[in-house]
DNA sequence: GTGGGAATCAGTCCTGAGGCGGACCGGGAT
DNA sequence: ATCCCGGTCCGCCTCAGGACTGATTCCCAC
């Protein structure tokens, strides 16, 4: 028997929801909960194992709820629902460590394969957001470590102009700063480029990051 | 009709999709390889909207060859197979722009949606490892602790263009990535470069260091 | 249902950027 | 003296990038 929590500040989506999961052999309705703080609560006194959690609520919201939830010992799996796609919100919740993310226009069917999937320690992602999640993965996850042409191999004049450029300088300004010709600039440019193997400036400035010639400085 | 190309090294998995796959009446398999250099070959001559795709194959594996299909304008989806759990090369596979991620043991049934889903432009991943998928996430993703600054001017699909943008990447790329038209990724740009006041993409990568949206990590 | 923001894509236009070749100068190494 | 190299400068040519206009779809808010 899977023990089921409901957190939803809307009385008929919990509803709704009571009809689908209800009728199931192998699952039991144990609390409902209109806001985070409400689960929370309901939860201390309880054992569940999968928690049905809204996002958008008021009072406490569905990700603040979520980190409360799984900061106990013990705690049951966190299914987020929302009514939008993925969202800040819902990041959050996975950040916080929820099991999962539907639509909450999602087929009964779906749902109650979710949370028997949650219930065994798999995850579910709604597959109209499955894309989302990979380029978030693949936004984040650099590909491995470039070849990196090594930042010694500049002369000290290419390493200068390799600076202005990693401030976001265009040529011209860089030409004025240095009172060089826009020519002269771009030539320097070109080898930086040539020796470490980028393609434009873009990457040059991301370079710079990188290799530390110049390092962010967190607010100021 | 959805065009379909099967790429393994083992003869007896290719046969075993093509039985599955051949009795769908909206799925035509057009060509079958053995290795990703036959694979990548294969595609030249062709048009495909899917390619199933193994991971570990003699002389070119799955991932370099998704790199290099996925580089070609008016490239197939692919999708991802392997024997085991997610592991490296399959994560590999993602970051070189994969549309999904499922085992060889999929149920028919599930195989098919699959490749119904990625050819509308969903992704897919096996359920046993969105478990992995989401860990990585929570473990990569920077936790919520930005000091954005105008960066929530922005909208949730022009941070994720602008982290592309971070990471050196062309228009072209940044589309093949996200699946985009090149046309869509400018208009992005565009927007995030007048919120930002900004000028051009090296001033925006300049920005995204600098405002903590991503940062540098000098090798550890 | 009407309006508006977000996301998507197309097409045009113009400029900065970057590749390439060539040239001159000064100094240090040979 | 000669040669090489780093720095400087120039022109030519192509193209990716960015500005702008406009259209469509979806979905939410009023």
């Amino acid at each position: 028997m899977i023990r089921v929590v409901l957190v939803d500040d809307q009385q008929l989506v919990r509803t709704g929801f009571r009809m689908v999961l209800g009728a199931q052999p192998d699952i039991e309705i144990v609390a409902e909960a209109a806001d985070g703080a409400e689960a929370v609560a309901a939860l201390r006194g309880i054992r569940a194992d999968v928690v049905l959690m809204d996002v958008r609520m008021p009072r406490m919201d569905g990700v603040e709820a979520t980190r409360l939830i799984l900061a106990e010992p013990d705690a049951p799996k966190v299914l987020i629902l929302t009514t939008f796609d993925l969202d800040e919100y819902a990041f959050a919740a996975i950040r916080a460590g929820a099991s999962g993310f539907l639509l909450k226009d999602v087929p009964p069917a779906d749902l109650l394969s979710a949370i028997r999937s949650v219930h065994v320690g798999d995850a579910v992602v709604a597959p109209s957001t499955t894309r989302r999640l990979l380029d978030l993965v693949t936004a984040y996850l650099p590909s491995e470590s470039r070849p990196v042409g090594n930042l010694n191999v500049l002369t000290a004049r290419e390493r200068e102009v390799l600076l202005h450029v990693a401030r976001g300088l265009s040529n011209m300004e860089i030409a004025a700063q240095l009172h060089l010709a826009e020519a002269t600039v771009k030539t320097h440019l070109g080898r930086i480029l040539a020796k470490l193997e980028l393609r434009d400036r873009a990457q040059a400035v991301v370079y710079a990051y990188e290799s530390g010639l110049i390092s962010s400085r967190p607010k100021g």
